[in-house]
DNA sequence: TTTTTAGTTCGACAATTGCAGAACTAAAAA
DNA sequence: TTTTTAGTTCTGCAATTGTCGAACTAAAAA
């Protein structure tokens, strides 16, 4: 039973720790919890009870969250005939069509970039837009990179 | 005069824009505005005042703006003799430095989702395993694919 | 038909974050 | 030595954001 505890304190503690990541890339904290929870546990479809009390948290939080995560389509539900809650889950294809879309997202400040420098094509200050240009360059370099990357991955498996 | 006019208010319409897109990637408002304005203004270095007035806010605002991008290293300054004033300017190669960062921590994620996936090993459901797998794989491609042109790049420019 | 359940919605509250204004500092100018 | 200037620091306020509790809804169960 101890032993229990322990791995449940350990589990709790991860979910902690990759809340904060997800934190930083951009969901609010209870999100962030929320999603964590539903990578690590076993199995990795959950009630909203469950999720509820893991992360000691308010009904109206753990409905925002979920809400907000399904919106994004990161995380859907299934059901079980005969019962009706609703056990939710990563939807992990749609999460790899977000991490792709996010990956691409690298070019729109190239392309921000390439205006501004379009706006200071006049200027007397060469070695800025020397700098500027370098900018953009590598940028669109790494975007060609990531779309041949995203190509060839594409390729290897069964597309999307 | 009135054409004068009328170009400053395009030059503030850009930099709100370009300060909503710094906004989004993690700069606070001001910070964004400051950044934005200094990559468009003609000439690229402005002193504190300027800044300032253009960007109509205050000078604990304006100060604290300024040195964030500082330690971020994406600003700095420059000085004329007989001139105490400190002229901001956005340090180009420190930015780009930054942005091979940023891209590179692409690779941050998939470590995680790599642990995961290793807690996960015992796991009766493989389905959903698999899933996580192919995201790892994704990742690592692509992260591999950035690297990859992150050197073809500085192989054709003079490296960092 | 009444009750229970699964989840939502609404209003208030707390925490965080950003900005302003005013007092302050350090160095240059007078 | 006094004053001015360029910028900083500190305190408080305003806006935003996240969470909670409680009332509510819709559908299933009894």
């Amino acid at each position: 039973m101890a032993v229990r505890a322990a791995k449940m304190d350990q589990v709790k503690q991860k979910v902690e720790q990759m809340g904060v990541f997800f934190e930083k890339i951009g969901h609010a904290p209870m999100s962030g919890r929320v999603f964590a929870y539903l990578l690590v546990s076993e199995p990795p479809y959950r009630e909203f009870y469950d999720i509820q009390e893991f992360l000691a948290a308010s009904k109206s939080s753990i409905s925002n969250a979920i809400n907000h995560l399904m919106n994004e389509g990161v995380v859907d539900y299934m059901t079980f005939s005969g019962d009706r809650k609703r056990y939710f889950r990563v939807n992990a294809s749609n999460w790899l069509k977000k991490t792709k879309e996010g990956v691409r997202q690298v070019s729109v400040l190239s392309e921000l970039v390439q205006e501004v420098l379009e706006d200071r094509s006049g200027s007397k200050h060469l070695d800025f837009n020397e700098g500027l240009k370098m900018i953009v360059d590598f940028q669109q370099h790494i975007a060609q990179g990531i779309e041949q990357s995203i190509a060839s991955w594409e390729a290897k498996h069964g597309k999307a």
